[in-house]
DNA sequence: GTCTATAGCCCGATAGAC
DNA sequence: GTCTATCGGGCTATAGAC
């Protein structure tokens, strides 16, 4: 990937964060990368292409991310307790989780399935997580734990929501501890 | 408030939920409600006090919604778990949430405020439930009654998130559905 | 590969007539 | 209260020169 390619891609990761799909603008993401109109027209066909380059880039860093902190020695139950307590730039929100509110994403094919794709494979990553607790015996094993998992992202995804609203992250970081509580609660021999 | 005000602020209910903030233009506006551009701008100062009129409408309908599903009879943790199961346009997303992924939103305090005061009031309300339920022995005391509330309110915020990216229901039911069963397992002789 | 110029359209808002 | 005209600017993309 040549240079140029290389920084607008870049910066259209930071500015669908900062700005959100339609808040991005060809010229924003130019500037800020320092880059011509030709030059970009020239290594990506249109808007959407570029923002599925940045998107893909981000999902995988993400993914990468997560496993990083999901992986070690502990007992399983503890790293993902680790990675619900992995420090994040709450109010700066989801990279990938606030571009679902933009109509535009969800309503083209290519924009959503990296998305979906990235939620569903932290998801799977904690579901086995917690089906290893259960099977160790750590881990009340009449829980579905497929469900847990979805619920767990679902507290992170809507833990930014919350901080976003009230401008603070105590509530990110509250609805983290109760859910870490109420797994917590049907741990087997989990007291240290 | 007259005819052509109270179409403007309905009809920019409609167009937040669908567009978001970002996405709506006061010509959208004006098109759908069948309101002129002179007549709109007699009306509301800018696009931003429309949008305030707007979010103050939906937010209160939200609360009432959910004080009417939150009363009654029953015991509270089944108050709970049918506002818990309120049936949702998902798909949609929720109508206050999405707003929290528009920057121009979280940086204007006037249009932030409404957000933060319906997820306080909501989060206080179950909480209140949940605290009563634990007065009643009915809900394991040990729990931290608005942590939990917190996470409930994540859950179902975060769950829209997933299944905008999904393009499904599926992972919404699927996290609801894990909550209520890590709370309904700190309850205390609640099996009918 | 990168440049500048331009297209055609929409943005949010204001002015002043009626 | 509602109308039309207009402002200055930004949008996404294409064209054709260098």
């Amino acid at each position: 990937m040549s240079d140029a390619a290389e920084r607008l891609v870049l910066t259209t990761q930071e500015l669908l964060w900062e700005r959100g799909y339609g808040g991005t603008s060809p010229r924003a993401i130019q500037d800020r990368a320092g880059v011509g109109q030709g030059s970009m027209y020239h290594h990506f066909r249109s808007k959407a292409d570029l923002a599925l380059a940045a998107e893909k880039r981000s999902t995988s860093e993400l993914i990468a991310e997560a496993e990083r902190v999901m992986s070690g020695p502990e007992k399983p139950l503890e790293r993902v307790v680790r990675y619900l307590r992995l420090e994040r730039a709450v109010l700066k929100g989801c990279r990938i989780g606030m571009l679902t509110a933009d109509p535009d994403v969800i309503a083209t094919e290519a924009l959503r399935a990296p998305l979906k794709e990235a939620f569903d494979a932290l998801t799977t990553r904690i579901s086995a997580l917690l089906r290893e607790a259960q099977e160790a015996g750590q881990l009340d094993a009449s829980l579905d734990a497929h469900a847990i998992a979805t619920t767990t992202m679902a507290v992170r995804q809507g833990g930014y929501v919350l901080a976003r609203a009230a401008g603070s992250t105590q509530p990110y970081e509250e609805a983290i501890e109760g859910i870490i509580s109420l797994i917590e609660a049907r741990a087997i021999g989990a007291r240290d």
